[in-house]
DNA sequence: CTGAAAGCGCTAACAA
DNA sequence: TTGTTAGCGCTTTCAG
């Protein structure tokens, strides 16, 4: 194995060369192409195998122009439910032949703006993304040149292709759940100032609707704001809510980190759940399965929301040019032991 | 905006024909080289907006040979670790010039010979890997053809990269905090039935001499072991031993699932945390931060860990050709509710 | 069944 | 300061 010439940049022709054949046949080899005669074959393997010959694949991308690989673009790679879907695409896209290229946006304008304008182009051949920062509108004026397929609430309907679950019937749902299970005081845990999704508006449309449909009054009091995302800004939100004296019995919130708040808050104010107070979280994500109490939470179908999304994508790369699509994938609720 | 030709198909030459000059002068505006008349740039930039003209990434890469990206191979994204090493490689790269690729090998022996072998040959620059079911003698003797490096410990010296923190020095800290105040019957939870990694003996070992250095016999019935890596199996591996009568006043996790269900099993078994058991979990993952109480956690330097990884992965890209390098980066114990 | 040669779109000498 | 042109390594007609 006296490996005299430095690794990987062993090309096609070399191996023609030693084999003393041509780049055509090499390919047909590499590429299992049926009608090459078996001891032709063997001969190219052999050369292969001696040169240790691999496929520079970007050349290949190049030749072909399928890069085989698409973008998925989120805000946070390490928040549970997009590492959750970042698994979920990675398979879904493995099982079509495609690997996904995470691209992080960290909740920066720019950083989305570069997504959707140029920043993938060439690379990939579809994007998949969820907005943070940019509106739907925005992403439509800046059209991008690659396939791409939203993820998440879209504010109004729009010429681009989107997928999510029905975010206000899945909080009607939650509500009524902790309805029927004996609650009447639920509070909301919370709006995130400066959020600028429509995720949250949605659901708490749904949480009033059920609300309301169950003849309980809406209270103000019961919709907390929180001033950021993080665990002790719900924390915050919650507990100063307790001191303020506002009753309730049970706590709807945004995501399953504010759920993990909700159980820290309460544990300080010293509130049994689900006892006192029943929580129930969003996202059904690792950490509600974790957690002791196991978390009961609103649970997105991600298997389907990939699914789809890829679906759609798909149409889209082969060259589906129609108007957007809109997609609305199943949820569930999973109960643990928090309600 | 009359957009005939088709997105994303506009190349060099076609704004070079439009502006009427070759395409050297509009690479040249593109890459912002400085010696270009004003007159010139602004002709050529009119042309490039004319068009929507963006550069095709590809067709770049393989005309300059470098690519930009880096492979970073991992078991599973969704797990809190992983996820987390992610993303700060993936700021780390960033910083750098460069993009991740994250590869999930799912704990496939196949798919981590396929990272080491030709999965990203052409693909990316190098390759940061954290191998669960090679070891690093198949890793040597595959010889990947791209710079790597990899992480977590490796059985033996290899002539390969890797960066890791103490594990034994780390397992030892932590059992002293843990006698330190006041506990004397620790309990390992736990070894995994089938874990070839050598991570959890070098623990177990620390664990040990910690407990011998104390003047503590050992127990073998504290150190614990469990049928599979999931929650259940955690809690199922410490209920038992309290089933079975095992008495114990501290518990160290190999990591801080583990730690969530070890909460999980004393809570099933009325035991308080911490007044009557201490549980130490491993990682200082996001949930440790998240759950109720605040879980304490040995704490890899994660940011040094991926600094550190991309430093040496730098050098090889840059045609450093050494003998293997092993670097140890700190680690520290966050003290939070748990003991 | 195998070979020759023209690209894929961009970069980077080298010239002018 | 700008233009010409030969690659980068692979695929893919089109011949033979």
């Amino acid at each position: 194995m006296a490996s005299g010439r430095s690794a990987g940049r062993v090309r096609l022709q070399d191996v023609a060369d030693l084999a003393g054949v041509s780049m055509k046949t090499v390919s047909n080899v590499v590429h299992d192409y049926e009608h090459v005669s078996a001891s032709m074959r063997d001969k190219v393997q052999a050369a292969i195998d001696e040169l240790g010959y691999r496929p520079n694949l970007t050349a290949r991308r190049l030749a072909t122009g399928k890069t085989g690989m698409i973008a998925l673009a989120i805000p946070e790679i390490d928040q549970f439910y997009f590492a959750e879907m970042a698994r979920n695409i990675g398979e879904e896209a493995g099982r079509h032949g495609y690997r996904i290229l995470v691209e992080q946006t960290l909740n920066d304008v720019e950083a989305e703006r570069a997504v959707i304008r140029d920043r993938e182009e060439g690379l990939v051949d579809g994007v998949i993304f969820q907005p943070a920062r940019i509106d739907t509108l925005e992403i439509a004026r800046l059209r991008p040149g690659t396939p791409l397929v939203l993820l998440g609430e879209a504010a109004r309907p729009v010429n681009t292709d989107h997928v999510m679950i029905d975010n206000t019937r899945a909080a009607r749902d939650g509500v009524e759940m902790l309805l029927r299970g004996g609650r009447r005081r639920i509070a909301f845990l919370a709006t995130v100032r400066g959020d600028i999704t429509e995720s949250t508006h949605l659901r708490l449309l749904g949480y009033q609707e059920a609300l309301l449909a169950a003849g309980i009054g809406l209270d103000a009091q019961l919709v907390l704001q929180s001033d950021g995302f993080g665990l002790d800004d719900g924390v915050r939100a919650l507990s100063s809510a307790i001191a303020a004296g506002v009753e309730f019995d049970a706590v709807l919130c945004r995501d399953d980190l504010f759920a993990m708040a909700a159980l820290r808050a309460l544990a300080l104010a010293g509130r049994r759940v689900p006892a006192d107070v029943s929580v129930l979280g969003w996202d059904d994500t690792a950490v509600a399965r974790y957690s002791t109490p196991g978390l009961s939470s609103v649970a997105p179908d991600k298997r389907a929301l990939a699914a789809t999304a890829f679906a759609l994508l798909e149409d889209r790369m082969q060259g589906f040019d129609g108007p957007g699509r809109h997609e609305i994938v199943p949820h569930s609720i999973v109960e643990r032991a928090t309600t």
